[in-house]
DNA sequence: TGGGTTAGAGTCACATTGACTAGAACAGCA
DNA sequence: TGCTGTTCTAGTCAATGTGACTCTAACCCA
């Protein structure tokens, strides 16, 4: 298409903030932190945690900072990874705000810092809310958080960044049950897990059984690979 | 980890950008717009097509805006998919730029503009160039758009985007091995494309054979799906 | 000691895949 | 017209991967 002559037109520098999807297991559930915007226009809905990027900082910086300030999670055991960028004119009622999204990934459940109105929520319960119950556009910023987690563990081995290692393979089982809301056939999932190069590695000794008894189950760590050949496929 | 006492640092407003890989298939391979910027501390490098968001433009917009600018192919024929931000504080030297990259694929071979002084060049060897030979940060953005693309060949039917419709199965193929780099088998591409709910339906028709000759091959168009069940894996 | 529970190894039928063969339907040429 | 070369399309077959399942090991608790 030719470009078609245009008017003048005002080319001003819109606020660059990060918003962050923060994620982590507990209690076999997937869960999701969210916080009360200070926004006055937005009472009573809630958002990601967010914070406007400072002038020599990355946008990985920035995303860091969100989620350091607003939970207690010590920063070796979290996973950030960029999702995507929402830039819809009119997403923020103040202002034009051009944020840009993260997926972050805890290795231990969220605790919700005292300093700020947090709270943890089952991620598959919030990505079924009214859209009415969040501030801007985060509604959909939550549904493409968690479907990307759904389908990145198909192919990376993103799961491993949701467990502490070591870990036994039921312990990375239940991360996929939990993400996908399905159960697994545990013999199944173990075959395909070790036969994946670079998934898992064995390490040191084994875990002790539950309160509901069991044998002991072999630890493991996560192996170097990132990108899994073959990958945990899901059939629907 | 606790949030640091920090500072009070200035929260600026940064400039917003869109660059975008347009990419398409000509002779079997894969090819990608560059422009010459017109920054004069870029002289001799090249960069993709950008432009800055403007007020009440939407990302999508202004990516469309870039593009129909510099190059003259049919809107219509151009599927756009944002890839991702890079925001890294010194990437452009003149002041701070947050820029939104694309990815557009056309349907057509590119014809660049008459109006800018434009190249249009084969997509792998361009990743293998110095990093030199492109303006700020582009030479990643490059990459990461290739990389994005050949890994959505095989769980999308992003293909059927970079062809124009209806077309046979052995032009679909050419674009994976034009994307991938490699030779695939005709037949069992073949039972796999069209074993694969949704990725193609049949068309009216056949098509004539090239000068080459060959049978007359069936024309297809795009089945409904985006996402392939099962996927078109790539072994490595 | 026995029943319940989880880990881990193994079996078997079935589906998918890669490599390959073969025929169909064209072009070009002698 | 016959021959060769090409591409498209349909098969075959062996190897591999997968889902469902069984079985044993090693723990818990009562």
């Amino acid at each position: 298409m030719r470009a078609p002559a245009e008017p003048p037109a005002p080319v001003s520098t819109c606020a660059v903030a990060v918003d962050v999807a923060a994620m982590a297991i507990e209690d076999g559930h997937l869960t999701l932190l969210l916080v009360e915007p200070d926004d006055t226009s937005q009472v009573g809905r809630w958002s990601l945690p967010g914070r406007r990027v400072r002038d020599d900082e990355s946008l990985d910086g920035t995303a860091l900072r969100a989620l350091s300030e607003v939970v207690g999670v010590h920063e070796r055991a979290v996973l950030l990874e960029q999702l995507r960028t929402y830039g819809a004119p009119a997403r923020d009622p103040r202002a034009r705000v051009v944020s840009v999204a993260y997926l972050a990934l805890a290795a231990r459940p969220l605790s919700p810092s005292l300093l700020r109105r947090t709270t943890v929520v089952n991620a598959a319960e919030a990505s079924t809310w009214p859209r009415s119950r969040y501030a801007y556009d985060h509604a959909a910023i939550v549904d493409d958080a968690i479907e990307r987690l759904r389908a990145k563990l198909e192919y990376t081995s993103l799961a491993t960044a949701l467990l502490e290692e070591p870990f036994t393979l039921g312990e990375l089982r239940s991360v996929y049950e939990a993400v996908w809301g399905m159960t697994l056939d545990p013999a199944n999932f173990r075959r395909k897990v070790v036969s994946t190069p670079g998934f898992v590695q064995e390490a040191q000794g084994v875990a002790p059984p539950g309160p509901s008894g069991g044998r002991p189950a072999r630890r493991y760590r996560a192996g170097g690979a990132t990108r899994l050949h073959p990958a945990m496929l899901r059939d629907r």
